[in-house]
DNA sequence: GTAATCTGACTACAGTTGTCGTCAATAGCC
DNA sequence: GGCTATTGACGACAACTGTAGTCAGATTAC
């Protein structure tokens, strides 16, 4: 029952419902499954998996099942995010930031919310 | 030739190898392994893959093979990350940060990098 | 020089993920 | 009522990864 792993594609098929709310198979391959030339029952099966890991749910409604994910588009990268931070980084953001650093290009939005994060974990330090 | 993917254990090894600069399986076995509690042909399979893969060579020193790493672990990580945000983020770093911002515990000396991180970013958009 | 040990190459096997095809039950359409 | 399209459940298969066992040749220790 506890949220497996999860694949590449399995998340953004599970993104793309998550934005979503609330979808029907026929439409995550309408939507979903054209853009990336996936056959119907590739889609299907990946619904089938990401539910039976518990990263989806779905009610039937009218006769056909809506899938929807428990969790918040947001709550899922941020997720995905830290496991990726601890699984393959040892639990260390240094190699992110160099990323940051070195490679990335960020946005200003991003670079809006840097600096209010700088700000915040400056303020915490202030205040012990 | 293009370096391919890579899984968890394997980027673990790679880092490991990297970081020493140069080892021998033994050595690998030795230090790596044995920290893990992998078999010895285990460690030799991972090293194969790798350098299958791309992602290490190696050189007869004596009779045994001294397996390296061609980037460096900093180059290495920054890599992994960079093919992450790209594959599993669709390119944007706002997930990222915005886990640092929710849920990352930050050092002190990784604040400092976003600091001057920050300091950079802004300094770039003065100067178009 | 003979036995114990190291080294490397191979083979193997199970679990996960990406991709489908097919079959059976429904639901509609004429 | 029979034909067709939709929906879901299953079964399959290949590639990749994690993990190991085994075998043969080279090396070292008596």
């Amino acid at each position: 029952m506890t949220a497996r792993s999860i694949g590449d594609q399995e998340l953004a098929l599970l993104r793309y419902v998550a934005e979503q709310g609330s979808v029907t198979v026929a439409q995550a391959v309408e939507a979903f499954g054209a853009a990336r030339g996936l056959a119907r029952s590739t889609v299907l099966t990946m619904m089938d998996r990401l539910r039976a890991k518990g990263h989806l749910e779905r009610r039937r409604v009218d006769g056909i099942f809506q899938y929807s994910s428990p969790q918040s588009s947001g709550d899922l990268l941020r997720g995905v995010v830290h496991s990726f931070v601890e699984k393959t980084l040892d639990g260390s953001v240094s190699p992110f930031v160099s990323y940051l650093v070195e490679t990335a290009e960020v946005s200003d939005e991003e670079l809006a919310e840097l600096e209010r994060l700088v700000a915040k974990l400056q303020s915490q330090r202030q205040e012990p």
